[in-house]
DNA sequence: ACTGAGGCCTACCAAAACGA
DNA sequence: TCGTTTTGGTAGGCCTCAGT
């Protein structure tokens, strides 16, 4: 068992960012050498940094091969918080950019395309009005991999739906969640479709349509899949699978397919392509749009900005709606989960 | 308070040895 | 064979301390 590690004589005077430094790279590539190449120095230079640093930590931090080195259990760890350190470090450095000038700074978002449009784009709207230099990264491909990339500090902040991978158990302890706004989801039609006439529909009647979904993994699909479960029937046959927006959209518009979209979605596009919808009630249909942070890391001052923005555009939206039925609950006063 | 000498520490390299 | 470790050496920066 190794000793314990004497912060003042063995970390506080020993352990120096440059060996953090060498060491991330060292595990990055999976070779002192090629570690050594990049840096710009020699290999045994390298060989030395990880030695002092497995000599002041007591610990193994590499094991050594033929085709070089892989991080122990002790390497994982310790390559995991200098990753924490570096971003807390740049995360400064950024900081003392906003402060003299509080207007520039990066934010990285991750949001699928279905919030993009509509709850996103007039927050980028109003914030991008008040910051014109700060400059906004958005990812709305790989929705799967948010909460990696929230982890691994790629991204600032999520704005995703609940029910997302975020909220596992096994991962909702490493994030801050903040439902943003409420929304529902609904089963949406073509103006052509003769369902468009209907003043009640029975979900059981549509069991015979077609249908554009997204994957059996995902919350929309398990939504419908609940629905007919309750009327006893199983799913209905699925023409199509996808995630876009705009394909489904287009092919409902149609006339001759189903398929369901958030509310604030539809109210968005229900004038572009003709859409309508359905008058029927689906079972656990709301479907709130939360902002995840990482737990315990400092957000920059632009970041929080970008949060507090988010907060009070969907506020003044709720109040603006307030009284009337056109968005049913959408962007209601947004809490604090 | 400043300066210079001496010692120590750090970073680096080349070459040889080691090991899977 | 490829990659790591060890050895022996150099150069430069930093710290301490005595002298001015």
């Amino acid at each position: 068992m190794p000793r314990r590690i004497d912060w003042e004589s063995q970390i506080g005077r020993r352990l120096r960012l440059r060996d953090l430094y060498v060491f991330s790279s060292v595990v990055r590539l999976g070779s002192m050498g090629k570690a050594a190449q990049e840096l710009g120095v020699s290999q045994p230079a390298v060989s030395e940094v990880i030695a002092d640093l497995e000599h002041a930590l007591g610990v193994r931090l590499l094991d050594r091969g033929p085709q070089g080195v892989s991080a122990t259990v002790y390497g994982v760890a310790l390559e995991r918080r200098s990753v924490a350190a570096f971003d807390e470090l740049k995360q400064g450095i950024k900081d003392i950019e906003f402060l003299s000038d509080p207007t520039v700074g990066e934010i990285r978002i991750g949001c699928p395309e279905s919030i993009s449009a509509a709850i996103l784009q007039p927050i980028i709207e109003k914030f991008s009005g008040q910051h014109p230099a700060a400059v906004l990264d958005i990812d709305t491909v790989n929705t799967l991999s948010f909460a990696k990339k929230l982890r691994d500090r790629e991204l600032d902040l999520v704005l995703a739906r609940g029910g997302w991978p975020l909220e596992s158990p096994e991962l909702v302890t490493d994030f801050n969640v903040e439902t943003l706004c409420d929304d529902e989801l609904v089963v949406v039609v073509g103006q052509k479709s003769p369902w468009a006439r209907r003043r009640k529909v029975d979900i059981a009647e549509l069991h015979e349509e077609q249908w554009i979904l997204t994957s059996e993994d995902r919350w929309n699909y398990q939504v419908i899949s609940r629905a007919f479960k309750q009327r006893g029937l199983d799913m209905p046959k699925i023409a199509m699978k996808t995630i876009s927006v705009h394909l489904r959209a287009n092919n409902v518009a149609t006339g001759r397919l189903i398929t369901t979209f958030p509310r604030s979605v539809l109210d968005l596009y229900a004038g572009r392509f003709g859409l309508k919808p359905l008058p029927l009630e689906l079972p656990d249909s709301t479907w709130p749009v939360k902002i995840a942070t990482l737990r315990k890391r400092t957000l920059s001052p632009v970041v929080e900005r970008f949060i507090a923005c988010a907060r009070d555009v969907v506020k003044s939206k709720a109040q603006a709606t307030k009284g009337t039925n056109g968005l049913n609950g959408l962007l209601a006063v947004a809490r604090r989960v």
